[in-house]
DNA sequence: CGCTTTTTGCGACTCAGTCGCAAGAAGAAG
DNA sequence: CTTCTTCTTGCGACTGAGTCGCAAAAAGCG
């Protein structure tokens, strides 16, 4: 399931700088996990693959580093319906948001971009004078596949 | 913030008999705890609550009727951008979906039902092949009153 | 280098949700 | 209303995600 790429990848740590926020060991190595990660990780698969490259990374420091790319804006967490347990996702938040549909039977996640998606988000911010800093939308059913 | 009423209230216990599933007690102090709920309540205020109208009812039990009550599709799942925590907060589904924005200052819950959301999700069915079961827009950002 | 500020590892902790089990209640059938 | 099966419950112990306070370590800047 791979993730839809419109921005060139490689830069969270940039993006970081930029901020005037200090790059460490146990950061760089969670960001470029974050950054080569080909599907949605939870957070101990961060932390085990974050080890592969600096082995003393602990689990809080993982969450902390989640917590501040949440706040910076820079990955987005999912629930993906729950699947496996009570844990959360994370994935590079790139140009523009996408739909994350989750099979109940088979568990395969499906990502879609879509149009309509961006105009509900404008239409939000029009009538509700709401301003949306993050919008998730996810979706539990059956795929193409499952479906009888 | 009340909910959309869009059917009539006051009738799970009548839709989970028609589904041939035994009554009792504790869940019918957690059916009526549900069904009277003026907005979204979590696992804890509901055992609370449930425990002003049978004292016995036990936590586990709680978390077994949710789960039943999800699976029969009755209500929903939300995470309210985990203002409070990392629980979860449970409403009961009405007749159309509702989309949740979460204030990530003041914490103000508004709910906002969409005719272009409907849309979206048949657009969904129809472009992916997806049979929708359960569908969950959360937006995070400022409301009206927080935002600068 | 020397100083300030931020970040880290660690370990203990909290809290949501789960599970196995034996006792109890629901409902169907007679 | 009794018997029988099946489902549900309370309980208590448990898991696993995420948090926190602290003292040591590292970042960044002049
Ligand atoms: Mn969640
Ligand atoms: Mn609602
Ligand atoms: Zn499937
Ligand atoms: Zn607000």
């Amino acid at each position: 399931m791979p993730l839809p790429q419109t921005e060139i990848p490689g830069r969270l740590q940039t993006q970081l700088a930029e901020r005037g926020i200090r790059m460490t060991g146990p950061r760089r190595a969670i960001l470029s996990v974050i950054e080569t990660a080909t599907r949605h990780l939870d957070a101990s698969q961060i932390l085990r693959k974050a080890r592969t490259v600096d082995a003393s990374v602990d689990r809080s420091t993982v969450y902390r580093t989640l917590d501040l790319l949440k706040r910076q804006g820079l990955i987005d967490e999912l629930d993906l319906m729950h699947l496996n347990g009570e844990g959360h996702y994370y994935e590079r938040k790139l140009g523009r948001d996408h739909i994350h549909m989750a099979c109940l039977r088979c568990g395969k996640i499906t990502e879609f971009v879509s149009r309509t998606f961006e105009s509900l988000k404008k239409q939000l911010e029009r009538d509700c004078h709401f301003h949306i800093l993050v919008a998730r939308l996810e979706v539990g059913g059956y795929c193409s596949a499952c479906r009888r």
